[in-house]
DNA sequence: CAACCTATGTCAGACTATTGACATGAGTCA
DNA sequence: TGACTCATGTCAATAGTCTGACATAGGTTG
């Protein structure tokens, strides 16, 4: 009773380490990455891009976990700066499928290295079965928070926009 | 070789899928605050009062994993409206020790009941010792992303601002 | 076929958070 | 005591993201 209704105890709750842990992770990954004049964004749309070429916009900002306006004018400048290339007119429906340039690609070498290292030294106080049971745990917490919501409650639209990672395009 | 050098594979990056579980809590929480008409933040502001009452403007802000100059405007607002109260004067040194207000609690009450049933959904795939594993993994995955980077390169001075967490002040 | 619904790309405005900078108070150490 | 270092609170400017809105393409369904 006494801990039950006075609040959350942030020392064990789960979600509360959760955000410490991607705090922690964005930190590292921006103190990397800054040198190299590159946001964490820009990074995960160059990354995207390389494992899917031909992505559009909205794919890209799903995978990026930032809404498609916010990929839409950060792709913009990646054009404007030579990283990515995408056709004026769109082949097929309002689709502007994105490719890297060379430019572009030589680009993400670096920031992949850098971002390696982070992830390296994130991983290195686990073991492999830790890994593994870190990957089994962190899906079932995504796949248990996208769940609907709304078994007894509203909050029914607000599912919109950035809603995937790019887990769906398998 | 041709995995190693090829990129970050997506799929089974930890970092990739930290990112995206915490991500994912944002939007569920921010979808049951947003109706109390309150931000991650400002809920985070509030529970950490709750838990440690007297708080200054710079833990408060580590707590909450934002800079001290975001907290600060937060706290303007929140003292504004009535739901904490600082002294305009420091009884000892600069810090302000920040109090919840009878406002604030009631306040605060809602949110936690709110966040406390998103948690639930999010451990609701997991036993209990999946629970403990998640606990134990993600804290030692912060632990070494806080780890000294700069063991062979420089990059020394950028853990200023947002370094903590609230797991210092035991 | 026509109406509907969903998804996409894009523009504009507002907001939140960040970086940078400064002055001040406290603790440390020679 | 005086110099140094560190942490705090705060102001200003910038950057990144979000919400809101609109037009359009494609598939679905009557």
């Amino acid at each position: 009773m006494s801990q039950d209704d006075a609040g959350i105890d942030l020392e064990t709750s789960l979600g509360y380490l959760l955000k410490e842990a991607a705090s922690a992770l964005r930190a590292a990954m921006e103190d990397v990455l800054r040198p190299l004049g590159m946001t964490i964004t820009h990074y995960s749309c160059l990354e995207l891009l390389a494992q899917r070429p031909g992505s559009s916009n909205s794919d890209l900002a799903r995978g990026a976990f930032v809404t498609r306006q916010s990929m839409n004018v950060l792709l913009q400048t990646l054009e404007r700066d030579g990283f990515v290339t995408r056709p004026s007119e769109a082949p097929v429906g309002k689709v502007l499928p994105t490719k890297l340039t060379p430019r572009g690609r030589r680009s993400l070498e670096q920031a992949t290295a850098a971002v390696r290292s982070v992830e390296v030294r994130m991983l290195s106080g686990l073991s492999d079965a830790d890994h593994a049971a870190a990957l089994r745990i962190l899906r079932s917490m995504v796949s248990s928070l996208r769940a609907d919501p709304a078994a007894d409650a509203d909050a029914g639209s607000a599912v919109a926009d950035r809603g995937g990672g790019l887990a769906s395009g398998v």
